[in-house]
DNA sequence: ACATGTTCCCTTTTT
DNA sequence: GGGAACATGT
């Protein structure tokens, strides 16, 4: 492993961003500009040729599948086996340090802490809406979530929500979710548990609040790398220059162009101001593009359309671009029908004449339904597809289940874990006794499950015999299992609790849940495997999932043309992409401009072309049945936004 | 407690 | 048009 093996593949400028290594540094990477390349080259040279110990390197991502990439990429750049430094999720990172340091936070929490995914939030939040008997009809669990999010995402707490929301909502509003906010947060506390945008707002929280803990962290990840870096949110920003303040050796890499996620808190301006925030920033700026070796033609009419937008680091310069290449293809079908016919023809036409590999074929779309009609024609045509769906594996219900039960057996603080348990299978234990459990609980101080304990331990007349004889039940078999959970694997443990609880016959006696048992048999099959690594745990495997979305599953074992929306094509390419309902309302969405945000979905649209590497064809529908209504719609303006000497029209 | 009918709404979804 | 969240009846 030498140093030219770093340097050598790398262009000027990618070599300078690698061995540029004190100070801040932006890195503006373009589509297909090696931007990963330059991340894992740049910690392999301080691994290297800087001889920095692997511990004070930090390497942050979005997804587990970035992080994973860059992982395997840095090993096989140092080789296997050798010490590799921290490169994860910013919710892992934070994870990782509050399963460490959150006591002195909050003693209230343990390290066996749960994390809360967005289905897990949901319920939380309405069992504290339903404690503070606020009518879901006037406000919705939905509402309050999204709008205690953002102020999380923000770094405001329940304790100041009321004071710095005041004026951004209506006051009705601000009222309900101060409530709902404080006691959601009651209910987290009390569950040891945490959700998504606490796992960073609880960790800055913790930096600001204790120097010392905050002095070690700044003198231990010496660098940080941070990929996408125009996605960040506000606490991801905080988070990342307060480690970053006194090293200043902080390297970011990102495109404001590809900036598609600020209806999530993402903020753009974060990366325009980088040089503000760290005035001795140098800025390289990552100009060749390696996507298009064969003629640059897409990515030419891409920077004539994203040209239109006024956020960006500056218009950038074009002149090195040759212009060959494909022209783009544009259908204008008379409708949705024409359309999806017209995608399969050439599909076909490209599978069977040209011989092209169907893995190499996108279909991209603003709007999921719009997958519907794709599907259908596809099913006829005989094209094998697969739809890149964000609902994953992990949130499908029976695999919640089961993982509620283990969930609670990590921590037996989960109330929620233990609600959702207590739910399925069956057993007799409905709301009036769980309402006077909680009663209970409440006046006792005691968590929900000690107050089951108890109750059932000795009568109190509160229940009737019946309700204590199925609550009984219940907390034998629940504590067998605690008590199991020492001794056995996980993977026995989950088994064990799928029979003794009925669960699994629950299942079986309905025929049309063998998909359900199929899943359930996956998530077993993933813990056995999981047991097979050193220190192996079921609170380490449950965090892993917790933090792990179904995207990051390897997909794909037999050759299929890709099914995917605007936004899931971040970050992928393919040879051939072709981006169907291009029409007004559906891109730009009527949605985003009624909220102003029409270049970020130029910006959704210049991602998408820049996906297609040899060819790309784009069609719109003058009609078109949406939602169960036929929609005359016009073009997408963004079209007459590309460059006319550079498309074909057709027109069906 | 659960099955069945009914109404409602409807972008995108890294963790 | 269709799924899911509610409401109602047994």
């Amino acid at each position: 492993m030498s140093i030219e093996r770093i340097l050598d593949p790398l262009n000027p400028e990618q070599r300078e961003a690698v061995t540029f290594t004190e100070g801040p540094l932006l890195i503006l990477a373009g589509p297909g500009s090696g931007k990963t390349r330059v991340i894992t080259h740049k910690i392999a040279y301080l691994l290297l040729v800087k001889k920095i110990d692997p511990s004070q390197i930090l390497g942050v991502t979005f997804t587990n599948k970035a992080a994973n990439e860059m992982r395997s990429r840095v090993e096989a750049l140092i080789g296997a086996n050798q010490p590799m430094p921290w490169i994860h999720t910013f919710h892992a990172t934070c994870a990782r340090i509050l399963r460490t340091h959150i006591s002195a936070l909050a003693p209230s929490y343990t390290p066996s802490f749960t994390i809360l995914d967005e289905g897990d939030q949901r319920d939380a939040i309405t069992q504290a809406m339903k404690e503070l008997d606020i009518p879901s009809e006037e406000i919705s669990p939905g509402i309050c979530a999204s709008v205690i999010n953002k102020a999380k995402d923000e770094l405001i707490g329940p304790e100041e929500f009321r004071e710095k929301y005041a004026g951004r909502l209506d006051t009705y509003l601000l009222e309900i979710v101060d409530r709902v906010y404080r006691r959601y947060q009651a209910v987290l506390e009390k569950s040891n548990a945490l959700d998504f945008a606490d796992l960073l707002r609880l960790t800055v929280k913790l930096l600001h609040a204790n120097l010392e803990i905050l002095n070690d962290y700044r003198d231990r990840f010496r660098y940080i790398l941070v990929d996408e870096y125009q996605d960040i949110n506000h606490a991801q920003y905080i988070f990342t220059r307060t480690l970053a303040e006194r090293s200043e050796n902080i390297s970011v890499v990102g495109d404001e162009d590809q900036a598609i996620f600020s209806w999530r808190g993402s903020d753009p301006s974060y990366i325009l101001q980088f040089e503000q925030d760290f005035p001795n920033a140098k800025v390289i700026e990552l100009r060749s593009h390696y996507r298009w070796p064969d003629g640059d033609r897409i990515f030419k009419a891409a920077r004539d359309l994203i040209s239109h937008n006024t956020l960006r680091v500056k218009s950038k310069d074009s002149s090195h671009l040759s212009g060959e290449g494909d022209n783009i293809q544009i259908y204008a079908a008379r409708d949705q029908a024409d359309e999806v016919r017209a995608v399969a023809r050439e599909i076909c036409r490209l599978w069977q004449m040209e011989g092209v590999d169907i893995d190499k074929i996108a279909v991209l779309y603003r709007v999921n339904t719009l997958s519907r009609v794709i599907e259908e024609s596809f099913m006829r045509e005989r094209i094998p597809y697969e739809v890149v769906r964000g609902l994953g594996f992990y949130e499908r219900r029976e695999v919640k289940d089961l993982l509620s039960y283990l969930k609670f057996i990590a921590n037996p603080q989960d109330e929620i874990s233990l609600l959702r348990a207590l739910e399925r299978p069956k057993r007799g234990i409905g709301e009036a006794t769980m309402s006077i459990a909680r009663t209970f609980a409440a006046a006792e101080r005691v968590p929900l499950w000690e107050a089951m304990r108890s109750l059932v331990g000795q009568p109190r007349d509160l229940l009737k015999s019946r309700q204590v004889s199925s609550l009984k039940e219940f907390v034998a078999e629940m504590s067998g299992w605690i008590d199991a959970s020492n001794s056995i694997k996980p993977s026995e443990l989950a088994q064990r609790i799928l029979e003794q609880s009925g669960y699994l016959d629950e299942i079986l006696k309905n025929p049309s849940d063998d998909e359900r048992l199929g899943n359930i048999r996956e998530l077993i099959g993933q813990l056995r495997e999981y047991e097979q690594a050193e220190n192996a745990t079921l609170s380490s495997f449950l965090e892993q999932i917790a933090l792990m979305s179904d995207v990051d599953q390897v997909s794909g074992e037999d050759a299929r043309v890709a099914l995917l929306t605007l936004h899931a094509s971040k970050g992928l390419e393919f040879d051939y992409v072709f981006i169907i309902g291009l029409e007004e309302k559906l891109i730009p969405h009527t949605r985003s401009i009624s909220e102003g945000m029409v270049e970020e979905e130029r910006r959704l649209l210049y991602v998408g072309m820049t996906r297609a590497r040899k060819r790309l064809y784009l069609s719109f529908a003058h009609q078109r049945l949406l939602y169960g209504n036929l929609m005359l719609n016009n073009p997408s303006p963004f079209l007459s936004e590309l460059p006319a000497d550079d498309l074909n029209l057709v027109v069906g």
